[in-house]
DNA sequence: ACAAAATGCGGCC
DNA sequence: TGGCCGCCCTTTTG
């Protein structure tokens, strides 16, 4: 009994807070998990344990805690169930009398009046307006429309939900069965801190080149032959001088295919890209847990063209697709490396590798030899891939703060911008210092924290930034080193709160004035905007399109588009 | 059908 | 600067 009893000491330090300062309650994910210093109330109560986990964590039934008999207080949300069931009742009521009365289906008696007192008069005269109104407000059109709001089922392509096999364990015997005494079992420690997770599944992948086996298909798998032709196909940019009104009809040409919406990696999507070829739409998706996914649209191999890997352990917060070497992309992880996938070599490969954790990255050289990596922590590493070794890292602290994106100027390459906490910087790579090195730029405006900042694609121009602060701002940066104006600043819902990824407007490659952006907008939509603050197009479909795309890219060269979604869903808009 | 859980993170004090 | 607060978004699981 004795352990028993320490659950009870250990369960009673625990505060739950039921309700937020709005008096909400909250939801039960956070009654569950959140601590707070001990309270003399709760102390003295027994809770009733509700279930012990292989954790040796206990769970409390929280509703009994706080919504005891004794109190004779209901849960809120019970009683707003409560109400809004009276609620329905009585309008269930209300239209059946309606009917009564249009039918006159009430009994009559011989007094002209049918029988009903002054009362029921009022009553049924009550009942006359209410149905005036009820017609007035379009309440049972609103009612239709509501059934109508229901999303659909997600798409059931690409990834199977179920794919994972049961572990089978060995039969069980209790000791009370094999008559021997019960043993004395102890709690572990209550972990401190952040919550310590199972060291196996954090741990990173050995260094050193790792084989292209999809775990998604048999063992023994062969990479489709079409795999490595696509890559090495001639990716030629063609730079193309669209103007805007050619360029609106394109996009409201473009949609998602009936099987435009596949499951490409398990779990939320942190980065994606499009494969520059043009002859298919190839894209790539990286997901929370150091998945890859490949997705050839329209080809038949099984999982509807879905290939998927396993290169990293934690999320893959950046991708992109060498333009020099198609067959390769680059994927970085914020557990601290960066591979290089490998069609032609069936393999993915070491390019950096590090006890920190890796934020972004991009191509410093045309011929994507040379990359700038950025960690968390305001370091910057210009890493050349031809040089092997550990010899070619070298790390300068731009700013002890925070990094949240690195982009490099399309023309002069020397020039990188990094996002750092409420400041986009530019730096001059030729005179980077170990610390403390000088901005040759500053972009000031930002109230929050900056999620991106993006040279434009052609000219290097402009910078495109996504912030914290629900806005997303353009500024005119043709003179790098020297003053960076603001241009124009667009208010943007950037709340995607705990379960999604962060929003980042992205430039169209083709396209050097316009970029992308997923939007919390319900309907759910994409938005594409022209650096002026003017929306050209929303991509809207209430079928396909019933999630937030936090991650959405254009293709480099063909009207084409992507989305992902945090269940590892990618969306293809194509003409 | 429904409820609860799910391996943050930026902002602010 | 450490730790608390509040997102209210989506999907999976039981």
């Amino acid at each position: 009994m004795s352990s028993i009893h320490s659950c009870e000491v250990r369960v009673c330090r625990w505060n739950f807070v039921l309700e937020d300062s709005n008096n909400f309650p909250r939801k039960c994910t956070e009654m569950t998990t959140r601590r707070t210093k001990p309270v003399d109330t709760v102390k003295n109560q027994t809770p009733e344990v509700h279930s012990t986990r292989s954790s040796g964590r206990v769970r409390l039934a929280p509703k009994r805690l706080q919504y005891s008999p004794e109190t004779r207080e209901e849960h809120p949300r019970k009683k707003q169930k409560a109400k809004s069931q009276t609620e329905k009742e009585s309008l269930t009521n209300k239209l059946k009398y309606e009917e009564d009365v249009e039918n006159d289906d009430v009994e009559h008696n011989s007094d002209g009046r049918g029988g009903l007192s002054a009362y029921e008069l009022e009553r049924l005269e009550n009942i006359r307006q209410n149905k005036a109104f009820l017609s007035s407000i379009n309440l049972f059109q609103a009612t239709e429309d509501l059934k109508q709001l229901t999303r659909p089922k997600p798409s059931q392509r690409g990834l199977r939900p179920h794919s994972s096999v049961k572990e089978v364990l060995p039969p069980r015997k209790s000791l009370r069965l094999q008559k021997k005494e019960a043993e004395m079992l102890t709690l572990p420690p209550e972990p401190r801190g952040t919550l310590v997770y199972e060291q196996s599944s954090t741990i990173k992948k050995p260094t050193g080149p790792l084989p292209m086996n999809p775990i998604n298909m048999e063992e023994g798998f062969q990479l489709p032959a079409e795999l490595p032709e696509l890559c090495s196909e001639d990716t030629k940019e063609r730079k193309m001088k669209l103007d805007l009104k050619t360029y609106c009809s394109a996009l409201k040409s473009m949609a998602i295919a009936d099987d435009g919406v596949v499951k490409v990696v398990k779990d939320r999507i942190f980065s994606a890209a499009f494969h520059p070829c043009s002859s298919r739409l190839l894209m790539a998706a990286g997901d929370k847990w150091g998945k890859v996914g490949l997705w050839n649209f329209g080809a038949d191999w099984d999982d509807d063209g879905v290939l998927l890997f396993e290169p990293h352990t934690r999320p893959v917060g950046c991708m992109a697709f060498s333009t020099a070497h198609p067959t390769q992309l680059l994927t970085l992880s914020y557990d601290g490396s960066l591979r290089c996938m490998d069609v032609e070599k069936a393999v993915f490969d070491d390019v950096y590798d590090i006890d920190d954790d890796l934020k972004t990255f991009a191509f410093m050289s045309h011929d994507c030899s040379t990359l700038l990596v950025g960690n968390w922590y305001g370091e910057v590493a210009i890493v050349d891939r031809r040089t092997p070794g550990n010899s070619h890292k070298s790390l300068h602290s731009v700013d002890p703060k925070t990094l949240r994106c690195v982009s490099v100027h399309p023309l002069q390459m020397q020039y990188f911008a990094v996002a750092e906490s409420r400041v986009v910087s530019i730096y001059d790579s030729r005179s980077l210092k170990k610390t403390k090195n000088c901005a040759v730029s500053q972009l000031h405006g930002h109230t929050k924290s900056i999620s991106s900042a993006y040279f434009s694609p052609c000219t290097g121009n402009r910078i495109l930034t996504t912030c914290m602060d629900d806005h997303i701002r353009i500024y005119d940066t043709s003179s790098v080193n020297t003053e960076c104006p603001l241009l124009k600043s667009i208010r943007h819902d950037m709340h995607t709160g705990r379960w999604l990824s962060k929003l980042s407007a992205v430039w169209d490659p083709k396209k050097e004035d316009c970029f992308v952006v997923g939007s919390m907008m319900r309907p759910r939509r994409v938005q594409v905007f022209h650096e002026s603050g003017q929306v050209l197009h929303s991509f809207m479909d209430s079928e396909n399109l019933n999630t937030v795309l936090s991650v959405t890219a254009f293709h480099p060269t063909k009207n084409a588009l992507l989305g992902g979604n945090s269940s590892g869903r990618l969306h293809l808009f194509s003409s």
